[in-house]
DNA sequence: CGCATACTTGACGTCATTCAAACCGTGTGG
DNA sequence: CCACACGGTTTGAATGACGTCAAGTATGCG
């Protein structure tokens, strides 16, 4: 199936937004789309030929396996983001959907052509690439320094931004994208903590649960206090 | 003080090794050599306007200070690394001398424009950003799950990769480039912990200290396994 | 209803931190 | 030359945070 560019719901906000009409539908026609069950796998790591995509609805982990089995979740990825393995020979973490996702994929090659032919593109990649640059070292800042309440905070506190429709301006009901045990190993914790600081920040009047999955920010303020994050 | 690209040490490994002999003079033209005396900072978080930067010769570090003063160091960057905040308005992070330094720099408005004129340079640039990304990640599994031991050992891998010439062996000898201090914060443990385990790595026979600094590989596979880390 | 999956809660152990003291190499001044 | 102070490092003992193990509580689905 060929790509329908003109419905997209993400075409302002992705990668491709900085190509002219023309240059997109030259790009388009490389392009599939593809859809993914939640749990399913769309390369692991060590692959050879991983796709490079856009991810147009639904989320995606970035995540490794250590030898013990051990997943760790690295990143998440949400709709107008970009998966792809563009220089290194084989894919060095596997990308799972977390929920069921839409996706447009582009193989490797035709991606590396794309990227030659139409130099806003590697602009745009190098920015967005930087960006996850940024997200991946404060998770690192949090997770070398930040005790277990703190990382909780601060995840609490980017899926509430998540959430929300304006940029800078944390929902106040939302629901977890993220089971205990996926929160767990993002912020390399175990499920069991997840749930008692969990019941901590409730107890503190920082958030209220809803059920299993649905948070209400009480005291966003309190919430960033406890991350150690610099306020927004 | 112009460059002198013709006897630069990293010409053929930076960034702008991409670029043709025309293409590289042209943008000499807006570059200036800059030295770093250790412990001197290039940019600080926060900063408006940060210049961009190829790393000649020495080592610097990125890393950021939280609300309580304690230093976390992110990164470090090696001779042929670049440093550079293209797409943000001000730096998040701040860049250090860790130890005498000879850096190349560029205005930001400099950077920009060769990035439009010069569709190799951004495309070596995302290459760079992603293999940065990489690391990021690899260092951030590692201080999720990794115990205080294994966080050590992966970074004295590290450290001998690097001090190595060739790419894919580590240095059997080599002398950290880092106090105990700056390699606490970098793994987010302590002191006492990083001299106690280092200590208990030489009792395992993994390796020697000779000295503060010096470390001699006596087993460099131990060291792999205790790092949990896939081999090389 | 019965079973599975996710989550919560409690008791206990382990490992890194904290606090405190000693150690060592180096530079400075008497 | 020695005394001394200082930064970086090592070592020890006690505390505390998080992990482990194990039991118990929803919630949903065949």
């Amino acid at each position: 199936m060929t790509l329908a560019c003109a419905s997209c719901p993400v075409r302002d906000s992705a990668a491709c937004s900085v190509l002219t009409e023309e240059e997109r539908n030259a790009l388009a026609q490389a392009g599939r789309t593809r859809h993914l069950n939640r749990g399913e796998m769309l390369f692991a790591a060590g692959d050879q030929d991983t796709a490079c995509a856009t991810l147009v609805a639904g989320a995606l982990k970035i995540s490794s396996t250590d030898r013990d089995g051990n997943e760790q979740i690295l990143a998440l990825v949400h709709p107008s983001g970009f998966i792809g393995e563009m220089f290194a020979p084989f894919a060095s973490h596997d990308v799972i959907a977390l929920a069921d996702s839409q996706l447009c994929t582009f193989a490797r090659q035709d991606m590396e052509r794309a990227l030659n032919d139409y130099p806003a593109l590697a602009r745009a990649l190098l920015r967005r690439s930087q960006e996850d640059l940024h997200a991946t070292r404060s998770m690192l800042e949090l997770t070398a320094h930040g005790s277990a309440e703190a990382r909780l905070a601060a995840l609490l506190h980017d899926f509430a931004q998540a959430a929300s429709a304006s940029p800078c301006h944390p929902a106040d009901r939302f629901d977890l994208p993220l089971t205990r045990g996926e929160m767990a190993n993002m912020l390399g914790l175990t499920i069991e903590t997840v749930s008692r600081k969990l019941g901590e920040l409730e107890e503190m009047g920082a958030i209220k649960r809803t059920g299993k999955r649905g948070i209400e920010l009480i005291d966003p303020a309190l919430l960033t206090v406890v991350s150690g994050r610099p306020a927004d």
